[in-house]
DNA sequence: AACCTCTATGCAATCGTTCGCATGAATTAT
DNA sequence: ATAATTCATGCGAACGATTGCATAGAGGTT
């Protein structure tokens, strides 16, 4: 109690019990300039520091070398599960290098993200990793121009200029489509992400790549604006109005740009009065948490959350202690997960009660099995 | 392409580009003591600080004043859902104050997190939002020690010496055990959470007190030594061991502390042959994303993730603004969400196969309805 | 006109670390 | 033995923003 407030010990304070000079004890404790300082001097001024309870004060710091030992994150929104394992694997990864996390949720507005940007800068964060890149990001130019390093994950940037690491979209895409054409499906239909964020162009685009592969049309797609249930549902529904009119009407199977959406494309299927996987298969994509507890489980294709982050807390760190490096991409494998949502297709999907079914809003828990 | 590396505009700069003294230009720039400027020059400055671009060093600006415009805040585990919308609303709270946020996930380890929090000291945080504050928390002296104010979010400290933003758990409880009543149990187990964080000793308390309050006797209580499926299972397992020898044979209802306990519970109770909610009912706590979506939607108790964390952070700004300002806890009312995890009680739940299907560990996949 | 009051701005010290340079001691080469 | 070369440490000036105090005008009072 007595210690209140302690006003905390600085490096004059230290050196001065020590006898010795600031300079010198800055020294002994910088693992990178000990060599200068005697061995003996090193050990007093260690076991000190450790007794006395010395920390730096980092402001100080950062103020003399430039420095700050922290890197700032711009994510989208932590609240979307795909982030939470990806900036845990980044903290971990920068954690080593002694990097603190500077976290901020960008949550889609533009003006705002700059603006969360510049005061990143402001606070003097040594580089930057970005899970929010859309193509042709216009932070990139202001980031380059302010010198800091950047790394993307998740997502790239057309025009590069800097590391990332992503997974492989066309990769999963194949699988994904490989499988279900294994499973007897030939008018499958891709529900894309936005085109704006380099996820949903690679994935549609690898989604063409596998369809070609195959041997089969890639003729039913439709574009969500979001990576959100309510995207998926809302594109569903505009997928299935066109269902009775035209050849979509044997639309088999539907891989979604993600789980959310694929979430939110089985509420439309069943409010259509289409069973999932009877009538119509549904894959997803990133294997988010608890997507092989929802009914029907989520057949999926699992990204390396964890790994991303990490990959791209080294790249960053890389850069930071070798500017002049090349920029590298990583891209890291995914697995696809088979399970309950994609079954074998069935010959006629289109359930006889359909045409009533779609003027039917019945809400999801009436939904109930019999 | 010809200004790269631009080195940032410095205060001095700007001075000495309006030809004044960096003083004033300093005072001009800060809204509380703008009113020493004479307007002409307040605009003037305003408006070449905004065409050069200029941006404050905080790190220059932290060291004078010793304020960083930092908040530390230390999570167990990002990774477990109830804590992205907690640190949503936390980061929305403080944006408005104008600070950031630096993240650090603990990751259970004492000696690990202690170590963290020393780091983040010396970062130079001006207050730390604590969501890992187990009971009796080493952390807290520590942190009164240094005159950092702390907000814990969550979870209590039982010697309390700060600000503190929980759930209001006797009331989720009791919310929890009078539906249960009410759908005809009276038998009803509780897999308690760890006894050394508030929210399990807190729950724990207000399951007896609920249970008293339905003058039924609290018998079944086996203890959880994480947030976890894994522990989930396990104690649920624990619990059901005693099934066929004492009267806990008629247990109809499991109350778990928290919805992935709930989930781990439902896999050892199938695993046993038992239904869920036929045989036994089962409910959460927290109301985590996708609990709607789970098989079967999970009957739980909402708890106000981001009104939590923004409340924290307003506690923490209020804290910072008025030091002397009296510590207040805020106990916000959850909601009980009626789902599809818990029916009207079965006369006799013991499945006729139980005594051999105890001894079958048949995997989940195989579980699948007749 | 001499004095006092304000008000707007300038001056200079300060926060705690770091780092180029200088210095003195110790070692080695000649 | 003296000069040349290490090596360990001291010295002091940065880094960029803030702030108490000083000061020079402008305006007001008697």
């Amino acid at each position: 109690m007595q210690n209140m407030h302690h006003k905390p010990l600085t490096l004059a304070g230290l050196a001065q019990h020590l006898e010795l000079h600031p300079s010198s004890v800055s020294r002994a404790l910088d693992p990178s300039r000990r060599h200068l300082i005697s061995p003996q001097v090193v050990q007093r001024v260690e076991r000190a520091a450790q007794s006395l309870g010395y920390t730096p004060n980092r402001a100080a710091a950062a103020l003399r070398t430039g420095k700050s030992h922290c890197v700032g994150i711009l994510l989208p929104d932590i609240t979307n599960p795909v982030f939470p394992p990806i900036l845990r694997g980044i903290e971990d990864g920068l954690r080593e290098g002694g990097f603190f996390t500077l976290v901020a949720n960008a949550g889609g507005n533009a003006q705002a993200t700059q603006e969360l940007m510049l005061r990143m800068l402001a606070q003097g964060v040594d580089g930057v990793i970005l899970a929010t890149a859309s193509r042709k990001d216009p932070l990139l130019p202001l980031l380059r121009n302010a010198g800091v390093p950047v790394v993307l994950v998740n997502r790239v940037d057309a025009q590069a200029g800097c590391s990332a690491v992503v997974s492989d979209d066309h990769w999963g895409m194949s699988e994904t489509v490989a499988h279900l054409v294994s499973l007897g499906h030939h008018h499958i239909a891709h529900l894309a992400g936005p085109q704006s964020l380099s996820t949903g162009e690679r994935r549609l685009q690898g989604f063409h790549a596998a369809m070609a592969e195959a041997n089969l049309p890639a003729l039913h797609i439709e574009t969500c604006d979001a990576y959100s249930v309510e995207a998926g549902y809302a594109a569903c529904q505009r997928l299935l109005k066109g269902y009775t009119a035209s050849i979509a009407a044997s639309i088999t199977a539907m891989v979604a740009c993600n789980d959310l959406v694929a979430l939110g494309a089985i509420d439309a299927l069943r409010e259509a009065g289409l069973q999932v996987p009877r009538d119509v298969s549904v894959t997803g994509h990133n294997d988010m948490p608890l997507m092989d507890r929802v009914e029907p489980a989520l057949t999926t294709v699992r990204i390396q959350h964890h790994e991303m982050g990490r990959a791209a807390a080294q790249l960053l760190l890389q850069a930071l202690a070798e500017p002049s490096r090349a920029d590298s991409t990583l891209v890291l494998r995914p697995t696809l997960i088979v399970r309950a949502s994609t079954a074998p297709a069935n010959s006629n999907p289109i359930s006889p009660k359909k045409a009533s079914a779609k003027r039917d809003s019945t809400p999801p828990s009436s939904r109930k099995r019999p």
